[in-house]
DNA sequence: TTCCCTTTGTTGAAATTTCAACATACAAAA
DNA sequence: TTTTGTATGTTGAAATTTCAACAAAGGGAA
């Protein structure tokens, strides 16, 4: 366990836990470790929402997949972020989303429950780990807010560009990578897989960016 | 004060809360009063993030403009549910949307930082209210992922008859009332409002729903 | 290198949405 | 009752997206 202590030090779950409580928290909150092969599920929709993951290496996706097989992408997620808590905090009953290792991943497992619920050994880090989630799923919020604000655009090219802006915005550099291929990003912005790229050759050819893969560049921010 | 106490004793931030702690509580937290007139702001966009409103009476909407002007309704709020409060426990500067009165209407707003921190009275309440701040934060988190589930649909038709659907399983009846009129539907469905009439038109003539202004009934559940 | 498979780009037709403009219905005020 | 203003419905043309199908490019493995 010890090798995720670097990680898990980063995590904000476990922020102001001392590093010396941290191993005495992870077996009171019986956190395991499991590992997953790109594409492999941790949670499947439909599935109850008792736990709380937290990516230790690799990345995972959240996806949802509606009734007719259509998939919206919700969110990417690297190591040190969680996933599942804002379902079990909520204490609905299964979570309608998938999280799927986009690549060779790991994660910690923890039932949330434990967490709220001090032990019978009294442990301190429970309140403050109330305290840290609190933050989180506020923060997750924003990230939801954040897909909002991109997928209200009406049209691919809107869209595509309020996406790379606040890319760029959270990188503090109009040069970067993505988490998503062409296929995923459709899915994150809502469109077409054909019509966004057909998009980013357009906007290309009119030097307002520059796109190779999943490394962007934009040139003209505002002419959108 | 009193006489909004029936209204507080039923917000989730207060639960498991006593009776008599309330008052002590609202002198503690700084609470204060405010009343609106419909369309009036309570927040707007841009506006530091301090606060947490609870709906006191009449009812609000969370409401987010871009650049160009063009609308979009996040949520709709009814006495007893907060707003804020994610933006005030992310600890953004900034809240990213505008909470309208959408008739005469009156809140509570509390300094969010003033819940978290414990007072010099040493008052026993708050770490309910955090307890209870992540529950509420946490449902708020469906509530995104509802209206994503919604709009992340690829025509007009799939869009209502879904959100209408997620109304019916909230209401538990085929037959309900929505809180926006069809503009503010269409600034939630993210589509626009004649091609949203026009869509409500045939599905009225096709037998799917029955609509009077903000009053719909589904006869076909599954007709999408 | 060649082969194979996946990802990305392209294209044209069909479907859908947006946009602007106007008609109608409804409700409050005069 | 009439007037007035707002909300809702309708319509056709222009713009955009979706869909299906295929082409081109890239990356690994043999």
């Amino acid at each position: 366990m010890e090798k995720y202590f670097e990680v898990l030090c980063m995590c904000p779950l476990f922020r102001d836990i001392a590093h010396w409580e941290l191993t005495k928290a992870l077996r009171c909150l019986n956190a395991r470790v499991f590992s997953f092969e790109k594409g492999e599920a941790v949670m499947n929709e439909s599935e109850p929402a008792k736990y709380v993951g937290i990516v230790l290496t690799g990345s995972f996706q959240i996806v949802r997949t509606d009734f007719f097989g259509n998939r919206s992408m919700i969110a990417n997620l690297v190591p040190g972020e969680l996933f599942g808590e804002s379902f079990a905090c909520a204490g609905v009953e299964v979570v309608p989303v998938s999280v799927l290792a986009s690549e060779a991943a790991e994660v910690m497992l923890i039932d949330c429950l434990k967490i709220s619920h001090s032990c019978s050994n009294a442990c301190q880090f429970h309140q403050q780990m109330i305290d840290n989630l609190l933050q989180i799923v506020a923060a997750k919020n924003l990230v939801l807010h954040q897909k909002i604000e991109v997928t209200s655009k009406r049209t691919t090219r809107e869209k595509l560009m309020a996406y790379l802006m606040l890319q760029a915005k959270q990188f503090g550099s109009l040069e970067f990578e993505i988490p998503y291929d062409r296929q995923e990003l459709a899915d994150y912005l809502e469109v077409e897989r054909s019509g966004l790229s057909a998009e980013i050759g357009k906007l290309r050819r009119q030097g307002v960016i520059e796109a190779d893969r999943n490394r962007f560049k934009i040139y003209k921010p505002f002419d959108v």
